[in-house]
DNA sequence: TATGAATGAGTATTCATTCAT
DNA sequence: CATGAATGAATACTCATTCAT
C-alpha cells in the first residue's frame, strides 16, 4: 500500500481518536476520559493511543481544543438588514439557544479552564491586531452602529469586550444554574440587553 | 477539663485537616486532594482523615464551602452615605479587587462547579424568598435607587440578576485572564460600570 | 463502689458485648461483625472491647459459642406418653420447625465451622463417658424403643450417631436451599424418618 | 502462529491463576484469598488478574466452581454387575474414601455456601426434569431396585433426595470431625447403609 | 471505665505507560 | 498497525490494635 494511503489512514485514525475522545467528554465527563476508556469504545487497546498521541494529556488538550471549536463553529450567522442593536441581540441569542441545548458540552469545554487551552481563548487580552473571532464581529457591529449615530461615541475596543463579557457571565449562570424556567431565561436575556443596549446608545 | 480540652483540639484539627486541603486546592489544583495527600501533608496518615470526615466527598465539600465562603468574607462593606449607583460601583469594585489579590483562589472555588457547593451558590435561580445573600445587596441598593428617581423603575429582581451576572462574566475573565494590565482591568471595570449604570438610569 | 458491683456491672457489659455481637452475626452475616461495629451498635468506641476481649477472635468465638447454645436450647421438649419412634420424630421435626423460622441463625451459628467452636461439637467422636447433650436423648430413645422390642437390637451408640447425622445432613439442606416449599419440606422430612425408622425397627 | 500461542499461553496462564486461587483457599482458608495474595504466589503484581478476572469476585467463583467440580470428578465410577443396593452402597463409600483423603478441599469448596455457588447445587429443591447429576444416578440406581422388586414402591425422587441428604450428613460429620478413627468411620458408613437400605426394602 | 488519636497493614480497584512481539 | 502482558504508582477505604489520658 502507498505511503501516501498509510498517512492518509493514520491521520484519518488519529481523528476519530479525537471524536471518540469528545464524545466521552460530553456524554460522561471529563474524568471519564482515560487512554483506556478512548481505545475501547474504538474496539482497540490502549497502548494504540500512544501511536498517535504523546501522552495522555497531550489527547485531552487536542480533544479539549476542537471540542472547543466545535462549538464556536455552530453560532448561527446572523441574517442581513439589522439595525446593530438588533444584529448583537440576534446574535448572542441565536448563541446562546444553540448552546443551551447541549448545556453539557459547554460545561465541558468552556468551562473547563484547562492551562493550555485557556491561553488560546483570550479575550480580554489580546492586542487589536490579534483580535479573537469571537470578538470581531462584535466590533464591527459596535463601530457600525457608532458611525450610524445609534451608539454613542466611545472605545469601540473596551465597549466590545465589556459587552461580551457581560453577555459571557449571564451565558456561564445559565448553563451552570440547571433549574431556570424557559421564560425566566428569555426575561434574563432580554433584560441584560435592554440594559446593554440602552448603556451604550447615543 | 480534660473533655473540653479534646474537644478543643479535636475541633482544631479537623480545622487544620480543612485549610490543609484548601492549600492543596490553591497550589496544586483540586484533582489533587486526596486523602493522603492532605493527611501526609499534616505529617499524618491517611485513616485518621476518616475520624474527622465520612469520606473524601465530605472532606472535598467542606473544603471548598469553606474555602468560597473566606472569599466572600473578605468582600469589604461598603462606607456610608453613598448614592445608589456609586454603592454599586465601589461594592463590586471593592470585591474584584480583593479577588485579584488571590486569583488563584477563585479559580479554585468560584469557578469550581463542584455539584454540592453549585447547588447553595445559585442565583439565577432562587426564589424571592430565598435570594441569596450576594443578591440581596443589589436588589436593597437598586430598589434604594429607583425609589429616590435615580434609576428607571423596573423590574428590580431581574435587574439585580442582570447587574449580578454582568459583574461575574467580567469577573470570571480578569481571573481566567491572567495578562491583563492593571489599567486595563481599571477601564474594562470602569466601562462596564458606566454602561450598566446608564443602562439602568432614569 | 464496691467490689463486687463494679464485677457484677462488669460481667454484665460482656455479657451485653456478647449479645450484639450475636444480633450482628444474625442480622447482617458474620463478615459484618468488626470489633467497631459491636463497639458502635452498643453507643462505645471500639477499644472498650479490649477490656472484655483479648482480641477479636476470642470475641468472635465467644459470641458464636453462645448463640450456638442459645439455638440448640431452642429445641423444644417432648411431651411424655409417645412411642420412642414417636419421640424421635416428634424431637427432630420440633426442631427443624424451631430451627427454620430462624434460618439465618442457623446458617451463621451452626454451619460456621469455626475451627474453635467445632471441637466443642463433636457427635460422631466422643467417647460413651462425654456423649454429647445433643446425642444423648437420641440414645436414650433408642434404647428405650430396642427394650420395647420396638426397635432391632444394634450398636445405639452407633445407630444413634447415624440417625443424627442422617437428620443433619437433611436439615443442613433445608437450611441451605431456599426454595423448597413447605410442602415439599414437609415430606422429606416425613420420608426420611419414614426410611430411618423402618430401617432400624425390629 | 502467534495468535493461536498467544491465546494458549493466555488460557494457560489464566488457569494458573484459578490454579493458585485454589491453592490459596485450600491451603490458608476462603478468607485468605485476595487479589494480590494470588497475584504475589505467582510472582506477579496485583493488577494482571484483571486481565483475566473482571474482579475478585470473578476470580472467586470461578475457582470456587472449578474446585468443586474436580472434587466431583474424583468421584470413581462404580463398576457394573452389582445388584441396586450394592450399587448405592458402593457408589457412596467410593465418594467419601475418596474425599476424605483430601478433607481439606471439601471443607473449603463443598462446604463452602458461596452464594454463587449454591445455586448451581442445589438436590432437593430441583424439578424432576431439571436434576442434578449428583442425584440422577441414586435415582436411576432406585427405579431399578424398584423394578427389581428389590425395594419397596416409592416416591422415588423423594427417596433419593432423603438418600441423598442422608450421606450428606454423614460425609459432612466425617469431614468436620477429624478424630473419627478410620474402623468407627467405616463402621458408621455400614451402619448408616444398612439402615437406610433396610429401610427402604421391600 | 472509657475514649480519642493514631497507625500499619491490608483491601479492591484504576490508570498511564512500556515493551516485546 | 496493533496487541497482550505486565507493572508501578496511585486511589479510597476498612480494620484491628495500641496508647496516653
Amino acid at each position: 500500500m502507498s505511503n501516501a494511503r498509510q498517512r492518509r489512514h493514520s491521520e484519518e485514525l488519529r481523528g476519530r481518536i479525537l471524536e471518540n475522545a469528545q464524545e466521552i467528554i460530553l456524554e460522561e465527563g471529563i474524568e471519564a476520559l482515560s487512554v483506556r476508556s478512548v481505545a475501547g469504545k474504538m474496539g482497540y487497546t490502549a497502548p494504540i493511543i500512544y501511536h498517535y498521541f504523546r501522552d495522555k494529556n497531550e489527547l485531552l488538550s487536542c480533544a479539549i481544543r476542537e471540542g472547543y471549536r466545535k462549538i464556536l463553529a455552530c453560532a448561527a450567522p446572523v441574517e442581513a438588514g439589522l439595525t446593530p442593536d438588533q444584529e448583537l441581540r440576534v446574535s448572542f441569542k441565536n448563541f446562546i439557544d444553540a448552546a443551551l441545548q447541549v448545556p453539557h458540552a459547554y460545561k465541558s469545554f468552556i468551562l473547563n479552564f484547562h492551562s493550555e487551552l485557556l491561553a488560546e481563548n483570550f479575550v480580554l487580552s489580546r492586542s487589536e491586531s490579534d483580535e479573537s473571532q469571537t470578538l470581531a464581529k462584535v466590533i464591527s457591529t459596535l463601530t457600525a452602529g457608532v458611525e450610524a449615530g445609534v451608539f454613542a461615541p466611545c472605545d469601540v475596543q473596551l465597549t466590545a469586550k465589556i459587552f461580551w463579557s457581560s453577555m459571557f457571565g449571564l451565558f456561564v449562570r445559565l448553563i451552570v444554574e440547571p433549574h431556570v424556567s424557559q421564560d425566566e431565561r428569555e426575561a434574563l436575556i432580554e433584560r441584560q440587553f435592554e440594559v446593554l443596549i440602552k448603556g451604550i446608545s447615543a
